[in-house]
DNA sequence: TTAAAAATGATAGTCGTCAAGCATTTTGAT
DNA sequence: ATCAAAATGCTTGACGACTATCATTTTTAA
């Protein structure tokens, strides 16, 4: 009932152990015939590596780094939560995490911090990919370096990573159009949408979604032009009192971006619509609260905690060798104010 | 940078090694005094028993068992395919996992099952607890033995497991009201809701949920005598042929349990009412492509193979002794037609 | 044929924990 | 003070893979 070790292979194989060990860990010098030998025999046996053997010979503490916005809003707020609980859990397995902070949109210092990185000799990297252009060259210079590098919640061009871990923001923009579109039941409507800044892929492609549905299938459904409001809550609420503290004919909101709290403040200072639809992304304690008090009707979000998880298994994966764990696609999540996780998880 | 070993922590609290390991792993004949030694160096330092050499050390290869339902649906299905996909990828880390599967509703064979599986002497298993009175004396022979459960999708008595994986079906019912509630946008409607049986607690709980928001929120809305359609699609496809088959003034119709073959099929023949509401249950090849044509509005989905990583995890988590991994809330998918998953990997 | 190069075999120490057994010291009750 | 019981110390051999060294054999090229 146990499960073959690197002896029976060889044994198998008619080889030696050292043998065996050159063509599983491609340590040259071997013979095609030999490979090929072992390599029948691992197949005939099943066998597979036992990492924790692997690792705890190579002594190995994996060395990772999550280099992420620092606590300005919400969304990266649960994500150093996140990561302060699972460092604990993490040390177990000899995974040391380090938490990197930047100040979003600052490129220069982003780009400082990981040229600065290179030298910690980290074994992988998790980062937010927020700005595109300016930070390849530090990064391809930590891949050559042998570092792998995982983009989390924003893509980075495929050349600079191993692996993406994020929804599909188109995707989540056709969501909230159908939902929308739902919630208007045919009658016809003005959409109002406000975005942090259209050059952040995120929420450009989240409107381009939203666009499309729109107007493909709820024509009736005029979509006004989009303010950007950089992801600033006194802003939103400025803008948003504006619009709807005159007659207007809006009769939904999807805000694409971040500042929330703006948003929900300007709709208790205007009051809420009589029929209407609010639709926001990422759930924090004020849309939490904005849910259920029925000012906001659906939060998409996108589970931070989860894309963690996923890029910590993937980033153990990439440095053992390894195809990732089988996972199904990340689906942002849609809450009502009806299926809000409990409160002590968040 | 290296963790400290246990040895570390011998050395620091005055104590042998042997003494140390006494106390991490409670195996008596220690003084009390030295306990609080040892676990103050454990503090101190920060200590985590590497776990990759402790069950090198053990040798442990865990045996892990789901009794499952065999594939009498696509919601099973998912969870067979999703575990034979995994299999490979477990073995790496030393877990070997037997899929024992029963025919749902066949509650003898279950319990014959559970009995047999105390000589097989599994460390963990996981567990559909579909039925929930006839198995809690085999199961509580297991845990008496040592093996942990876990139940799976529907929850056992408390007392029979130690730990429950799935989601909360009160919510899921809420939700689908919510989502129907504000499909009709103000207007009168009345819905009918199908289930397999209101004896099984999952049906039970969407029901309730559902029944508590359209009578709280949405009280123009009537909800019509339920329909018990035994998950048979074929009893579903009848039912609603005879209910939308003549005039009728039903706006949206709620599925709370399986058979959603039946239920597309009377749609198709009967036509879709023109302002109409659909919500079912758990995704598949034909709920999939009910929502891309429109038939069906939207799925809420338990999204199985994520309750399956959990349930791995926990069972790995307790048999190691260590708390489970922080993991958010599990929250059902909202399928809409718009953030289906990749075909490919369904 | 011969020398160099390539391939292979044999072996031993390492990682941190577990699980023993046995020797020794300390403690507590009489 | 004496003796048993309890507590502690000490040591050793797994577990499976990694890594390195060195000796030996086989292959290849001149």
């Amino acid at each position: 009932m146990k499960s073959p070790t690197l002896h029976d292979v060889a044994q198998l194989a008619g080889v030696s152990y050292a043998t065996a060990d050159r063509v599983l860990n491609q340590r040259g010098n071997v013979a095609a015939k030999s490979v090929t030998k072992v390599e029948a025999a691992v197949a005939q046996l099943g066998y597979v590596r036992n990492i924790a053997a692997a690792n705890l010979s190579k002594n190995r503490t994996y060395r990772l780094a999550f280099v992420l916005p620092h606590r300005s809003n919400a969304f990266f707020g649960r994500m150093h939560d996140h990561l302060d609980q699972a460092k604990l859990h993490l040390k177990a397995d000899r995974i040391a995490i380090d938490v990197i902070e930047f100040k979003a949109f600052e490129i220069d210092a982003l780009q400082e911090t990981l040229i600065g990185l290179a030298k910690a000799q980290y074994d992988g990297i998790a980062i937010v990919g927020l700005q595109q252009d300016r930070i390849k060259a530090p990064l391809d210079a930590l891949r050559a370096a042998g570092t792998k590098v995982v983009s989390l919640v924003s893509d980075l061009p495929e050349s600079c990573r191993d692996y993406y871990i994020g929804i599909d923001n188109n995707k989540a923009g056709r969501t909230a159009a159908r939902l929308i579109g739902m919630a208007h039941a045919g009658a016809a409507g003005q959409v109002l949408v406000t975005a942090g800044s259209l050059d952040a892929l995120d929420h450009f492609d989240r409107l381009h979604g939203f666009r499309n549905v729109l107007e493909r299938d709820f024509p009736n459904l005029i979509l006004q032009d989009v303010s950007e409001t950089r992801d600033d809550p006194r802003l939103m609420r400025e803008t948003l009192v504006q619009s709807l503290g005159q007659p207007h004919g809006i009769t939904a909101l999807y805000n694409v971006g971040a500042g929330n709290d703006g948003l929900i403040d300007a709709l208790r200072v205007v009051g809420r619509p009589d029929r209407f639809c609010c639709i926001v992304h990422e759930l924090s304690q004020p849309t939490r609260q904005a849910l259920l008090e029925g000012a906001v009707d659906v939060a998409i979000d996108q589970r931070p905690e989860i894309e963690l998880n996923r890029a910590l298994a993937a980033l153990r994966a990439l440095l053992d060798g390894r195809p990732p764990p089988p996972s199904p696609e990340l689906i942002p999540a849609i809450y009502l104010r009806d299926n809000l996780p409990d409160e002590t998880i968040q």
